[in-house]
DNA sequence: AACCATGCTAC
DNA sequence: AAGCGTAGCATGGTT
């Protein structure tokens, strides 16, 4: 009763004065009221009081409480068991963090825990309670007859106070705390580990000197054997080993599940011993005094180096700031050295730890051809001999990453935090090329290591994951088809052969699965794969019924050119791609240039860091339509989407542009059938089926229930598919058969979808990553190069051609001399002749050569292309090439003079019975280019002979 | 509004 | 060998 009196006097519109018992309360006002409660607790509070006055009827007033309140420990509200009444005056209030992509938005419900807020409120006339205390109120929203507003003022104050940043760290407390409960039991046991039979606990750690133990997570179980190897060395007492899966989950925003069902998280948390509950000030209580993180020296090792460290301080964030707790152990990528006397001795052996210091120190190093060199792509390359003494010398090897400042922690945030996409644009695009994290120092600080190293993973990943407008291949994709057309791939070859070969050929450095799936997708012919597959499936390469994904294992399949593709990418063009090298093999181009946008044709779908891109299939025809019309000068036409055997319909939305609603096929057959046959595009016939099932009467439900209690829509359904077509009968009621046509059967059975090209993003001919609006706009951009490509491509063939013609014309002036006596071949020494010839005036060797200069390449790599179809001038499609011996061995006139060796094979055939002058020259069999040419030349010079004589 | 599935090249 | 876990982004459907 006292409080109640206490109540009523601070609840009172006026301020008044109460006396009970002939002591008059300290209570005058609602603010008064107010701070009873505030000073109950000591009155430390962090946070100023906000107060409204909204009207008559409302007064607000929020008392906002700074300190962290553990779930358990009771707040004033549960102390007194009055839990805010969910009723009309105590709508909850919702706030809104100021910067709205760094967090969702929070009901102030589920802060009741830990903040303290008080409404005050007189009760209104027609209020409802709900017991004799009259403690709740009971009145519905609805009946309460005014609402409470807060003005944009008090909003603004609320936000002000801090208040939003304490409900995300209590949000967040509160989650550590109840996913550390689903794991106790998990952190118990400190001085023996048990159940994880790949973890090499070190011998000290849990025990007395655990402060001391590092403990070594390395990419892969390979790394691991490494690893041991490595502690023979330093001794199992203070190092421990435990092998990661690949990626590691990126706990911020992970939610609760995800972290509870992940066994590399759990495990990871028993061997270091670490409590989700806790903050540490130190090491103290840990089984490890360290972390150590040994990845592949590669991008994606960087992406696992930052994964944990993102772990680490989003769980720890004193942790991370603690010097030494994360270090990380790097391995060669290079390794240079002399050749000792003895077998296999190495002289002056130089490490590098990256390739920009490797290929600094080449041009530094004027003769780096003096040396050899090893790349190591991956843990997997170094010996057990090597893993040792990277361990010996420790010192060069271990980094200790180090917390400077808030800029560390914003920079992890930058790179993890699911919500800044958009930011991580900007952070690929800022960084440098060159810009490394430098080994020399045995210290990496967090940004550095976000913005040189691991933005270098983005990078990577966008580059990988996002095609290139002008071929619409990724890498892997343009790997394949490199080789595809290197290998002459005319004949059927083993998927899982042509992975080894590409791997091979085109500096394939990833894992086999992924070059499987590349292959295999590109194989693909179903309804919503490729409007045009430039390989062939030979063998289960996949359906409609599961979107692709029954496909065969790769030993299984087969797969060999399409005859089409080399009309895509017409030969002649190789003469003129921009090849990349790598290490001195001369792999696939940067671009291939085909007659159309192939990636308007075939789609693209990819996943990068920062960047994503989705691009619909498109109708070849659509795509020739509009080229002859640019190239004619007239207006293109817009294009929509289109695909292949596919038999719905693809219409742009009326309400939002660059959309397009898909929809399948369905008729009524009779009052009780319906037939289905074509789903939306990329709807999968087994996944549909899944969906028809749910329509169905469920257990315990038999098809004849009458029709409304059920609450199904259809009574059986019938399937009558090819692996390429859609064909369900579906059986309803009567009534549910109108309900169906009511609805419109695409709605009831889900058979519209949609396509968005509102993320259509791709790499420009010059590499930058850019976003397109339209298909014209890929289609207008993909003319340009196309455009360019021609000119080049004329110009080379132009100059092959006239150098061609010079070859034949001094062939035959040159023949012409010879046998008219001007010129005498006979008993001269080869330099009188070579020296005659030149002042005969005949073209030198080097100068046809000159010709061609400039013009077989795109002029950024100097490289040979490595096609076979794609060599220099004048070689034969058919014989494989071995250059570079002329030069040093052939003179500037063994084009003419090699001539003479055959001259009178040439004359006798001229003269044979049949006439044909070619006998002579066919049976000679060339063996190099050079006598290809030869050949060739050879033959027309016997006609051109024959009509002489 | 929040959550989840999808697609694909990687680990 | 097959299957499953992870990252990364945009989108659409479901809860």
């Amino acid at each position: 009763m006292m409080k109640r009196v206490y109540d009523i006097a601070g609840s009172t519109n006026k301020r008044v004065k109460v006396v009970l018992n002939g002591k008059t309360l300290p209570v005058r006002c609602f603010q008064d009221y107010v701070g009873m409660y505030l000073n109950q607790g000591g009155g430390d509070f962090k946070h100023e009081p906000v107060y409204e006055r909204c009207s008559d009827r409302w007064e607000r007033r929020r008392e906002l409480d700074g300190r962290f309140v553990p779930a358990g420990e009771l707040c004033e509200f549960d102390q007194h068991n009055q839990d805010p009444p969910r009723g009309p005056p105590w709508t909850s209030l919702r706030l809104r963090p100021a910067a709205p992509s760094r967090g969702g938005s929070c009901n102030f419900s589920c802060t009741a825990g830990s903040i303290f807020a008080v409404e005050g409120r007189r009760m209104p006339s027609n209020a409802m309670c709900c017991s004799v205390l009259q403690e709740t109120l009971t009145t519905k929203q609805s009946k309460f007859g005014s609402t409470c507003e807060l003005s944009e003022a008090m909003m603004k104050k609320v936000m002000k106070s801090g208040v939003v940043e304490m409900i995300l760290d209590w949000v967040r407390a509160k989650q550590k705390v109840d996913m550390s409960r689903q794991l106790r039991g998990v952190t118990k046991n400190t001085t023996r580990v048990m159940g994880i039979p790949k973890l090499e606990d070190a011998n000290d750690a849990g025990g007395r000197n655990s402060a001391d133990c590092t403990l070594i997570l390395t990419e892969g179980d390979s790394a691991k054997s490494l690893a041991v190897a490595g502690l023979s060395v330093i001794g199992r007492d203070k190092y421990g080993v435990f092998p990661l899966k690949g990626k590691v989950l990126n706990v911020r925003d992970a939610n609760f599940k995800q972290v509870t069902g992940n066994t590399e998280i759990q495990n990871l948390l028993k061997i270091v011993g670490l409590d989700l509950k806790r903050q540490y000030d130190s090491v103290h209580g840990l089984r490890y005094g360290s972390i150590m993180v040994m990845t592949d020296q590669d991008h994606d090792g960087s992406h696992i180096k930052g994964l944990l460290i993102n772990l680490i301080h989003f769980w720890w964030p004193s942790l991370a700031k603690m010097d030494g707790f994360l270090k990380q152990f790097i391995t060669p990528i290079v390794k240079v050295w002399k050749d000792g006397k003895k077998d296999g001795e190495r002289r002056e052996e130089t490490s590098f730890f990256t390739m920009d210091e490797y290929e600094k120190w080449k041009q530094q190093t004027g003769n780096a051809r003096a040396w050899k060199s090893k790349y190591y792509k991956g843990l997997g390359t170094s010996t057990m001999k090597e893993a040792k003494e990277y361990f010996r010398d420790i010192e060069q090897h271990e980094k200790r990453f180090r917390w400077i400042g808030d800029r560390d922690g914003e920079s992890i945030d930058l790179a993890f935090n699911k919500k800044r996409a958009d930011d991580r644009k900007n952070w690929i695009n800022a960084y440098e090329d060159g810009t490394n994290v430098d080994h020399s120092k045995s210290v990496v600080g967090y940004s550095d290591f976000i913005h040189k190293e691991l933005v270098q993973f983005a990078k990577y990943d966008v580059s990988r994951s996002v095609p290139s407008v002008v071929d619409g291949f990724k890498p892997s994709q343009r790997k394949v088809i490199f080789c595809a057309f290197k290998k002459k791939l005319r004949n059927d070859i083993k998927v899982a052969q042509f992975v080894g070969y590409i791997s091979e050929q085109s500096a394939y450095h990833h894992g086999e699965a992924s070059l499987e799936n590349t292959i295999v997708n590109l194989a693909q012919t179903f309804v919503g794969s490729n409007n045009a597959n430039l390989l062939v499936p030979s063998g289960q390469f996949g359906t409609r019924l599961q979107g692709g994904k029954d496909h065969a294992a790769a030993r299984y399949i087969y797969t060999r050119l399409h005859g089409a593709t080399r009309s895509f990418f017409h030969p002649d063009d190789d003469h003129v791609l921009d090849y990349l090298n790598e290490e001195g093999l001369s792999i696939e181009p940067k671009w291939y240039c085909p007659v159309l946008p192939t990636v308007l044709m075939n789609g693209a779908d990819g996943i990068g860091v920062g960047w994503s891109t989705f691009i619909p299939n498109h109708n070849p025809r659509d795509l020739i339509r509009n080229l002859r019309r640019m190239l004619r000068g007239m207006p293109m036409e817009e294009m929509h989407p289109w695909y292949k055997g596919f038999t719905g319909q693809i219409l742009p939305s009326q309400k939002e542009s660059g959309k397009y609603e898909v929809t399948g096929v369905a008729h009524k057959l009779s009052d009780t059938t319906v037939e289905v046959t074509e789903l939306p595009v990329k709807t999968w016939t087994q996944s549909y089926k899944e969906f028809l099932e749910e329509l169905m009467p469920q257990d315990g439900k038999k098809p004849s229930d009458d029709d409304d209690a059920g609450g199904h829509t259809i009574e059986e359904f019938r399937e009558h598919h090819t692996e390429s077509t859609v064909h369900f009968v579906l059986t309803l009621t009567p009534a549910k058969m109108r309900e169906a046509e009511k609805a419109g059967f695409e709605k009831t059975f889900k058979l519209k979808t949609s396509i968005a090209t509102s993320n259509m993003v791709l790499f420009d001919a010059g590499g930058k990553i850019s976003k397109y609006s339209s298909a014209l706009d890929i289609l207008k951009e993909f003319c340009q190069v196309r455009h360019q490509m021609y000119l080049r491509r004329k110009g080379y063939l132009e100059a092959r051609l006239t150098r061609e013609k010079e070859i034949l014309s001094n062939k035959a002036r040159f023949i012409l001399m010879v046998v008219k006596g001007e010129l005498e071949l006979r008993k001269k020494k080869k330099q009188d002749l070579l020296r005659e010839l030149r002042q005969l005036g005949f073209t030198p060797m080097s100068q046809l050569d000159a010709i061609m200069k400039g013009k077989g390449g795109a002029g950024q790599s100097d490289a040979p292309p490595a096609d076979g179809t794609a060599r220099a001038a004048g070689a034969a499609d058919d014989e494989p090439a071995d250059d570079g011996e002329r030069d040093e061995k052939k003179s500037e006139y063994d084009y003419l003079l090699g001539i003479r060796r055959r001259k009178q094979t040439m004359f006798a055939s001229s003269g044979s019975k049949n006439g044909s002058p070619s006998g002579g020259a066919r049976t000679r069999k060339a063996h190099s280019r050079e006598g290809v040419e030869e050949g060739k030349t050879a033959k027309r010079l016997c006609l051109f002979c024959s009509f002489l004589f």
